[in-house]
DNA sequence: GTCTATATTGTGATAGAC
DNA sequence: GTCTATCACAATATAGAC
């Protein structure tokens, strides 16, 4: 999914990835739209996880952020895959429903936890003030999951990181 | 393409827009690798004309970058529909060559208009010397694709023209 | 849990008439 | 330039044996 989207994978390509035959995945998912929800959803949850992580080692606003950009670069340095729900996000026209709930699960979920460091770091003096931290935070998730796509689409090694600690650089007080 | 993407459409979906038949396609593409190609093209070849309107439009960088970022908005409003190069940038890695190579084109374009924009609002002491304008150019693209996707993904109506609003905030000296 | 076999539909593409 | 008819194959999904 990560590689090729939702719409550009087939139970053959699992099938060959974990080493069983086609009809045996439907042992574990009933159907493709409940495989790629539930793909979505554990990514989502380890993903909440390496936040909780980020929370634990950093302390200040602009050292939380690029440890959270790291995340994404990553994903990315691994052969250039996107985020999951990156890729699906861009596919949500042609989802099913469960799993386009899913990917916007995640976006909130990023979203909410980027507004409070943002909110930390300007209450520290460390971020500015304007825009507010909701602002901010629309601001860097959509330059990170842009990055993948542009990084993508040009061939480029350069990814997320760099973009992260250009954003980092225009957010600092 | 721009709603489900190149491994999300088929000559049928094409055939019931254009109101022709499936096979009557080939008469004017001979394969979907060749249509994705020229539309990926066009697409191009358009930005580029209103990258020049802009130009004879506004002479301030500050001006320049809400207008290209009225572009995304543009297209995203229509239906929340993606930039052609964004979707298909996602999906590279299932793409044909000749369409990725296209996509690449796209991208380089906008990166060469974008840090002119940013250097001469630099010069002018319209825009921040730091990050360099190059930085500061793929900052504000990544912003904007990102935008589309995590939009479609939150199924919000807000668009890349917020984003591009909050960019140029901090991007001002 | 995994397999073989198969149903069913969709897809890119071609042949050849009009 | 468009059509009908068709091919070859790949896709999601199911049935039923082991």
């Amino acid at each position: 999914m990560q590689q090729r989207g939702y719409n550009g994978f087939s139970f053959d390509d699992v099938a060959l990835l974990v080493g069983i035959k086609k009809p045996s995945i439907y042992h574990h998912f009933s159907t493709k739209a409940e495989l790629a929800r539930v793909v979505a959803q554990r990514y989502t949850h380890r993903f909440r996880a390496a936040l909780l992580a980020i929370e634990g080692h950093s302390a200040r606003a602009p050292e939380r952020l690029a440890g959270y950009a790291a995340l994404f670069e990553q994903t990315f340095a691994n052969d250039q895959r996107l985020c999951v729900c990156g890729m699906l996000g861009a596919e949500a026209q042609s989802l099913p429903p469960e799993v386009s709930a899913e990917v916007k699960r995640f976006f909130e979920a990023n979203l909410a936890w980027l507004t409070q460091v943002m909110a930390d770091g300007q209450a520290a003096g460390s971020l500015r003030l304007q825009p507010e931290a909701g602002a901010l935070a629309e601001a860097m998730l959509c330059a990170l999951e842009g990055a993948m796509v542009v990084g993508r689409g040009l061939a480029s090694p350069r990814g997320p990181q760099a973009v992260g600690t250009i954003m980092i650089s225009t957010l600092l007080a």
